[in-house]
DNA sequence: AGCTACTCCTGGTAGC
DNA sequence: TGCTACCAGGAGTAGC
């Protein structure tokens, strides 16, 4: 599913050609991904409208318009969620049956946002802060230090995992990440946050950075034929799980076998061995 | 405050 | 082979 380092990916792929381009008309084929906007209000914002800068923060992407006097007209946030994807092709290539919205550019191309599972967002916001007020420090972002980190882990009294995955915690960890960040650190899952030493807190604090860094430079990760690009190709980071999609097989560091768990509805991967239970019961 | 359950969706797959 | 049941899950929301 596209966490920060896909997004980031995404967002790279596209920028060149949109910006800049003019919108010239838009098609909505699936009405609730608009996120409650109807279509002629969409259209209405929309039509016309320059695309100045495309850029992310946390897991959305952010495209900027101008209208045809410079000054600024909201901008189109999108959300890929589970397996929503966006490219840029010829007007006349046929498109995928899943696309959900497209917009035709002023250079012959069109931008398609296609999601099988219809769960992702295209929308459009007069300010990103708005739908940003409520998000975590961008785990790659000069305000996401450990020391900071270290005292919001204390503060919080809940267990790791979910605690990585609210974005109003930390903006832009998912499933895959916050797995093999935790196990990077040696850190229990279901390890209450408040319980973490200050130096391990410090280690989870680097692997999260180092894990995104290395997913970026890889282009994300694709294990899945709903994850790739239908002209670029797929990432290659799923190469470098430990434990992500790993159940049943040995870790890479002490050999025991990969366990899976449900923590908050959520398949969780762990190395028992490596990220020891947070109470004195071993669960082998 | 933090937890669980439920919702939205559909392709893939396990089980029969 | 063909059917059904269940699974994956990001984020919003409701209720305890």
């Amino acid at each position: 599913m596209p966490e920060l380092p896909e997004v980031e990916t995404v967002a790279r792929l596209i920028r060149p050609a949109l910006e800049g381009r003019r919108i010239q008309a838009v098609d909505v084929r699936w009405l609730r991904s608009l996120g409650g906007l109807s279509r002629a209000r969409f259209a209405k914002c929309v039509v016309g409208q320059k695309l100045t800068r495309i850029w992310r923060r946390a897991k959305y992407i952010v495209f900027d318009l101008e209208d045809d006097l410079g000054r600024s007209a909201g901008c189109l946030v999108g959300h890929l969620r589970m397996t929503g994807r966006m490219h840029v092709e010829k007007q006349d290539v046929e498109p995928n049956p899943y696309t959900r919205i497209s917009l035709d550019l002023d250079d012959g191309n069109r931008f398609h946002f296609i999601d099988v599972r219809k769960f992702g967002r295209l929308t459009w916001a007069a300010e990103p802060g708005q739908v940003f007020a409520s998000l975590g420090p961008e785990p790659l972002g000069d305000e996401f230090r450990a020391e900071w980190f270290s005292a919001a882990l204390r503060e919080r009294k809940r267990m790791l995992k979910p605690l990585l995955l609210d974005q109003s915690f930390l903006a832009g960890l998912g499933n895959i990440y916050v797995d093999e960040s935790l196990f990077r650190a040696g850190l229990h899952p279901l390890r209450r946050s408040d319980r973490v030493p200050r130096a391990r807190a410090f280690e989870l604090h680097a692997a999260i950075q180092s894990i995104l860094r290395q997913a970026i430079e890889r282009e994300g990760s694709s294990f899945d034929t709903f994850y790739r690009t239908p002209e670029g190709q797929p990432g290659s980071y799923q190469a470098q799980f430990q434990v992500y999609g790993r159940t049943g097989k040995p870790c890479r560091t002490c050999g025991r076998s990969i366990r899976k768990i449900t923590v908050g509805q959520r398949g969780t991967h762990l190395c028992t061995r490596c990220q020891p239970a947070p109470r004195a019961k071993s669960t082998t």
